[in-house]
DNA sequence: CGCGACGTTGATTTGCCTCAACGATTGTGG
DNA sequence: CCACAATCGTTGAGGCAAATCAACGTCGCG
């Protein structure tokens, strides 16, 4: 079933009585996003936390000038949100569509709370999550900091091969906060010098 | 009494009994650091999780140059933590020290965890808090991806004040991922403009 | 007092961007 | 099934934001 990835990755961290995992399921809205398809248009307020069965979604704020910068990606068995709008439930600055077609369960803010009442367990879930998630973040503003557009897309590759492959340059470039072009000239570099 | 602003800090989204309470309480260590004192140095593993009641701390990272880049400050209400760190048990990246006096109430993870089993509503306190951090994150990446320095200077000010009087330019500017030199320059700038 | 930390200013350099052009690939409508 | 557009990656010339390096004044503090 697509329900068996989130499940066993919940069931790493907490467990469910039958009854829970039924309820837990009830609340999962399925759903198919085309490639090129949006997900959440800046301006409109997130409302779902989107769990991502198969596929790969994209996070993505467009600045002054037009240019889109991505935020994050989501393949199988990431979560995707924004969590900015989704808890003050105020306008998103974020878009969020697909580059591939992509199949993903969502969970409303609503049935999300009604859930932590009466499943708080599930809290503990939802924590560690987020604590992955906050080290992840830490983790990218450490390397803006710190790391050349050189270093930077080293440590993409290293940390996620399988994105390399899967992704559009143009698209990994706008993640790393460089230029498609400058990305090019620094692969090339990269190759001389191996 | 100096867990007066973090029990109100908490009591905002749970409630304690009287026992809870108390039982939190016991839990708590005090300390001060001062001026220019290290709380947590690279290398070290993370233990504390601290709450900041009276001065300020900040996290900063070394790069390959020995250059430092301050990842966070941490005033009055704050709370500071190398989490990838804290919850891996793996040496810390990061380097924590004062730029004042401070006075710190610390927690340790294995307090912390013990807790959390036996007043599980906690947990609720500690997702709230880390969603807060994880928006806070989430909108500082956006900013070095979208923004210019002048832009980043000027969204600092509006949105830490308090800081700008506070933190020597030379630890903003590290913040902001600029040398000293060229935020005096954005500064000279901004004043001519006004 | 004298030293170290901080802020400022100027000259020069550099990492990365912009713009423009071109081939390769993919996808799509006629 | 072809024609044509759109998307993607690459390359080169020129430009700009921010870094580097060096010098100097100020302030607080042991």
């Amino acid at each position: 079933m697509n329900t068996d990835l989130l499940l066993s990755s919940i069931l790493k961290h907490i467990n469910f009585t039958e009854e829970e995992r039924d309820y837990f399921l009830s609340i999962l809205k399925p759903r198919i996003v085309r490639k090129r398809q949006y997900l959440l248009q800046e301006g409109d307020i997130n409302k779902y936390t989107t769990f991502v069965v198969q596929g790969c979604l994209r996070s993505f704020v467009v600045d002054k000038n037009g240019t889109e910068h991505v935020f994050q990606f989501a393949v199988e068995g990431w979560w995707m949100a924004d969590m900015a709008s989704l808890n003050t439930r105020t306008p998103s600055i974020m878009n969020v569509d697909a580059l591939e077609d992509t199949d993903i369960l969502m969970i409303s803010k609503e049935d999300m709370d009604e859930f932590y009442i009466k499943v708080p367990k599930y809290e503990h879930f939802s924590r560690i999550i987020l604590e992955n998630a906050f080290v992840a973040h830490q983790t990218r503003i450490m390397q803006n900091i710190c790391f050349s557009a050189t270093e930077r897309y080293q440590y993409f590759c290293e940390k996620y091969p399988f994105l390399v492959q899967r992704i559009p340059q143009i698209q990994i470039a706008s993640y790393l906060g460089i230029t498609p072009e400058f990305l090019s000239k620094l692969r090339k570099q990269l190759l001389i010098k191996k």
